[in-house]
DNA sequence: TATGAATGAGCGTTCATTCAT
DNA sequence: CATGAATGAACGCTCATTCAT
């Protein structure tokens, strides 16, 4: 088992503006490739030609494949990073369960609709394992659900799960929906009926 | 983007003792290289090498890479599989919808229980670009769903999406126990809450 | 530069039924696979399994790859080794010079037409270098060519080629004729003309 | 039946003088094999090998392994091409048609001199059907031929012929030389021996 | 800083051939 | 005898990465 490789990041900003151009064409080449071609079409020497850029250029902006990867990973989720940590800092206090379910729902889809096509690809061609930073950030995104739910959840018996389950589905049926179900993002019923699912449980009249 | 590669099965069916030994060894070894290793040194060289197996012994009953993880995937998938299987046979008009969910969760959990290991390595390191086998079963389950919950959801407004919510929910919680929290599974609290969960919304009770 | 193979010829002689029907087997497909595939597709492997015979039984009447190839080829040019017998054995004293040529085209021709097909494959796919035993045949021919030839070239100055002008002419034109030209074949001045062509030379008027 | 490989040139123009010297070893290790190996050893791998050369900087100049082929065989015959290109050019209508047979023996025999042994061994070893680029220029040869000799042979009965006799017989009779006797080249007899024998049929004298 | 050139390692796959039953 | 199984060696080719200029 291989350690995680350790370089995430791009070992150098680009401060000159050409850099930035390079930096620039080596992420579009690189997210075209992975929207457009075969998971084992994305190589280095691929990205590089794709972007008109010398292979020995792109190891100067990126230490190794990953970090492209990463890159496009960062970028991509920063919209869904935003939307935890909103919700984290803005003050909620006076929403009740539903209102609040609502702008959770709500904003979660919205941050998944961007960029639903690279999220489908990235979900379908790269390996889970690869994701770190995303999943790093949704287990943060657990502990925000707890917080949030704390004190409007009274009349639920075990209150331990609540989080996990929320978290869990919201996410599973936001992904699968885009993934499988795009006619479903567009349909009025779909966040409504979501909340109404979580409602139910979580204001405690399960049973 | 090329299409999924049709050759799922063994091309040749071991018939003595001594290539079920060979097969099976190269399926511990693949299932070994999988738990332990990292995707990208799943190759059929390292695969062989790792069973003690010539490499063109393994092409004689595998005619690709694919193959070998087909029939890991039939294996490791032929239990959950017959859950669904079973859940479509028996005859279950006589459960309420408390009983049936539990039934349903119950046996979903237990199905997953088997080798969580690989079930879990299997969810991180392959692209799920390759994981069509389980998919369809997905695909299936879904509608298996929809059937049995008909006639018990009559307080529902909008039963449209309650087969994906079921099927998407408790595959997900599932999957991210199984991979996340093991002790979740341990925890008698678990199925029960979980039915809470799903009964709440179905019963009706929502809002 | 490795030697010639000495294995030409079959290792054993299929006395018995059965092994005919398998030594059959296996020249059939061997044939068919150079008629219809490509010239890299003829493996040992290949051509067992398309005759329905194990690998290891085509090892018992052929003791490598190259001997099958010298069967088929044996077996093609008998026709055309026929032919130049014939011509070393039966009395042709009696006819002429244009006689003679009418006969030797003619003769040769014919036995060019059997199986073109497989003639043009052979030509096109098969390395010369396994042309072995065609072209010890034609070395043959060109001997008897200039035995047939002598009291019969009186005004040629020199004789000296004339041998090996007419088989290597004769030669070539007929092969290019099978493969680029097979209208030539059933035009009924081809034959004539060619006939022609020799005897200007070596009936000695030329200049 | 695959189509023909289009890649017929190397991918990159070698710009530097490192790269010229790995061009150039590359093409004189193919050529070595081709001349002192069989066939089958015709790798790109083993020319990479005994060229010391990497096997990937091999791949950066030639797309694939016929491209190697390609280019030994584009220089080889690029002579050769220019005495046809010559024929075509030149006025030529001067000459009487002993003028005209001696001047195109003489450059054929000349152009076929230059690299006999690899000449031979191209012939001997390579699958004829690999040969598309000289036999593209032999196919052009013979339209040369036929316009050449228009006007020149009034008296010939059928004149469809001419062209293809000239071509086939006189490329034949010199690879054969070339291949089996190359005693016959420096045979001051031979070339001359060689337009009696066209020229008797072309004269129109024959019968 | 950018680029042309290089490379060790490895990929998926097939071959001709042999062995044990 | 025939057959299922095995195998060493090699194939054409691509990868991530580094070096020299």
């Amino acid at each position: 088992m291989k350690e995680p490789k350790s370089a995430a990041k791009p070992k150098k900003f680009p401060t000159q503006e050409r850099s930035k151009i390079t930096v620039g064409a080596i992420l579009e080449a690189a997210t075209y490739i992975l929207e457009h071609e075969d998971w084992e079409n994305f190589s280095t020497n691929r990205v590089a030609e794709k972007a008109g850029v010398n292979i020995a250029s792109l190891y100067q902006y990126f230490p190794n494949k990953e970090s492209i990867l990463s890159e496009i990973f960062r970028m991509h989720s920063d919209e869904i990073r935003a939307t935890s940590r909103e919700l984290e800092t803005v003050d909620l206090s006076a929403l009740n369960l539903h209102q609040l379910l609502e702008k959770i729902v709500k904003d979660y889809v919205r941050s998944h609709q961007n960029e639903p096509r690279l999220h489908r690809i990235l979900q379908a061609k790269v390996p889970k394992s690869v994701w770190w930073i995303d999943e790093n950030n949704a287990g943060d995104l657990e502990v925000v659900f707890d917080k949030l739910l704390r004190n409007r959840t009274e009349k639920l018996k075990n209150k331990k799960f609540a989080g996990f389950f929320l978290k869990t589905g919201l996410n599973a049926m936001i992904r699968e929906a885009v993934d499988r179900h795009p006619d479903y993002l567009s349909d009025p019923d779909f966040v409504p009926e979501m909340v109404s699912f979580f409602e139910a449980y979580l204001s405690g009249s399960g049973r």
